[in-house]
DNA sequence: GTAAGTGCAAATGGTTTGCATCGAA
DNA sequence: TTCGATGCAAACCATTTGCACTTAC
């Protein structure tokens, strides 16, 4: 999907629940979309909008961000260090199955994909009664470097 | 394992590094013990320890769950919620194993128990040449009660 | 006696909120 | 002209830290 039908989704999300796509969230959805690998912290996040523009507060890109959260165009990520990452929904079914690989040495976040979390998330379903419908799951250790580093 | 092993292994692991099983910390692992299916937050550990010992102050706890986390005594929980959870380790196999069914309605939090992950943690090592020593496994969605409230 | 442990209060830092103002339908 | 959106500063709140004091080997 082009950049440019991202945005126009956007759009129809918004103003579907009556917001509007202001020049400021369009400036925090083009650089999430510019860093859909990076796993932008909302600073993060703020530092970059501010070269697109400049005048803009870290509330508001903290409220859109919660905003573009509820409306699915967000997903917004935990890794365990005290702040929140964001991350555009690109709307491929694969998104769902892509976890993290958090290195405990050097911070590096990795990423895996699998499917097996449908089988668990069935046999929840049919033993409990818990309705799945999302789930987080994250791996934690050293990555391929810093075990390198360690055995030298 | 009874609870007086439990205290004498906790008293072995503080000594292994110089550290001591103060009437502090051996209260907050009272309370851990009391509560080993509870989730409970730094402040609910805190507010059960007065109970046992009053003059206890609140960085005593978050110092005390810090130093047992990192002997492996402690499980630190992350919920998404803003704060975190202390859960005793039994020793047990099963709790490497136990993951978590957060409602989003309700906030209740069930448990799951499932080794499918042993599987993708090979394959991880394998692919990518992680070396994963731990992992959080978190579904979110609706518990049974809440779904038959939003049928009715 | 020395190093670990404690309680208190202050600091920290990511996030949220109050409020006056702005802007688009 | 109304209601959503914004920027700023202040508030929040879980957690951490500085510090003087206490305690146990």
């Amino acid at each position: 999907m082009s950049n440019q039908t991202l945005l126009d989704r956007v759009r129809m999300q918004l103003e579907e629940h009556s917001h509007r796509l202001t020049p400021q969230r369009e400036a925090i959805v083009n650089v999430l979309i510019a860093n859909s690998e990076g796993h932008l912290s909302a600073e993060d996040v703020f530092l970059h909008t501010k070269e697109l523009y400049p005048e803009i507060g870290l509330a508001t890109v903290y409220r859109s961000l919660e905003l573009l959260e509820s409306l699915g165009v967000v997903h917004r990520l935990d890794y365990g260090d005290g702040q929140n990452r964001y991350e555009i929904r690109l709307g491929t079914q694969e998104e769902h199955y892509h976890h993290h690989l958090i290195c405990k040495k050097c911070g590096n976040i990795g990423e895996f994909t699998d499917d097996l979390l449908e089988e668990i998330e069935k046999r929840i379903a049919n033993e409990t009664g818990f309705a799945v419908t999302d789930h987080c799951l994250r791996f934690f250790g050293l990555c391929k470097e810093c075990q390198e580093q360690s055995d030298s």
